[in-house]
DNA sequence: ACTACTTCCGCAACAATGTTGCATAAATTA
DNA sequence: TAATTTATGCAACATTGTTGCGGAAGTAGT
């Protein structure tokens, strides 16, 4: 756990490691809420500032759907930070049953060309219901 | 202007034509700032619940990029408002140089099969530059 | 064009979410 | 262990969005 945190150059604190376990207490990806509600006590802002700090250091990253959904989830060892840029080859689904969102790599990411634009980056995000919800 | 609002259902107001006409003065998917400076004197409360509408309605959708950023957009005629479900098959491009959103529509969209999930519909971002950024 | 009905507007107050500044405390480096 | 850097916790503030409600305006029927 400590790795982890060293690993992405961020400062060992109790409670990065207390936010830290919870992510891995959880297997989707999770909301202010559940974060918050895991966190016995703890400072709201210091809280907003540790997500932050695990944003830019490429430790987890911001799922936002449409609609107001917006969740965190820890990053693969793949996904590189350079540049404030996070380069996942997965998929965001997010299940209308249970609300989960759920980081998924694909094998083949679509190719996609635009004539007049040049791409960076390319977001697939998806909607529907996963397979307890079926 | 008033029939685009009749179609969907929209009460005719001076507000709302107003507002529409905001939108049909832009290229590119607006902001709210963008509007609210368009606006002369306008009621914040009353600009969101004309957001609102124009959303439930399908008039306009709502385009969420990772990165706060938040932008608005009106709907083509095919895209179909039914249950809240908007289904344009068009891609979002974010620009990093001028910051503008456009809506790009697809020949092919991608064919994605997930073993696990049903999938209800699928959203494309990109970011880049465009052609005048390059 | 009058009436009845529905929806919208604008104000106030509130609620949620996120940020800044700063003094203190803790982690890292040497 | 001392020096340096970064994190924490508090207060105050900023932004964004919502709810309730009386009065105003749009719409439909006659």
């Amino acid at each position: 756990m400590e790795n982890l945190l060293k690993h992405r150059k961020i400062r060992v604190t109790p409670f990065r490691l207390e936010v830290l376990s919870v992510f891995n207490s959880f297997e989707n990806a999770i909301d202010l809420g559940q974060l918050e509600q895991k966190l016995g006590d703890f400072d709201r802002i210091t809280l907003y500032r540790t997500l932050k700090t695990f944003q830019e250091k490429g430790l987890i990253h911001e799922i936002v759907m449409t609609g107001e959904i917006k969740k965190y989830a820890l990053c693969e060892d793949n996904c590189g930070e350079t540049d404030h840029h996070h380069h996942h080859n997965h998929l965001h689904f997010y299940c209308k049953g249970c609300q989960e969102i759920f980081c998924i790599d694909l094998k083949e990411y679509p190719a996609i060309k635009l004539p007049k634009f040049k791409i960076d980056s390319i977001e697939l995000q998806a909607d529907g219901l996963c397979s307890k919800c079926f």
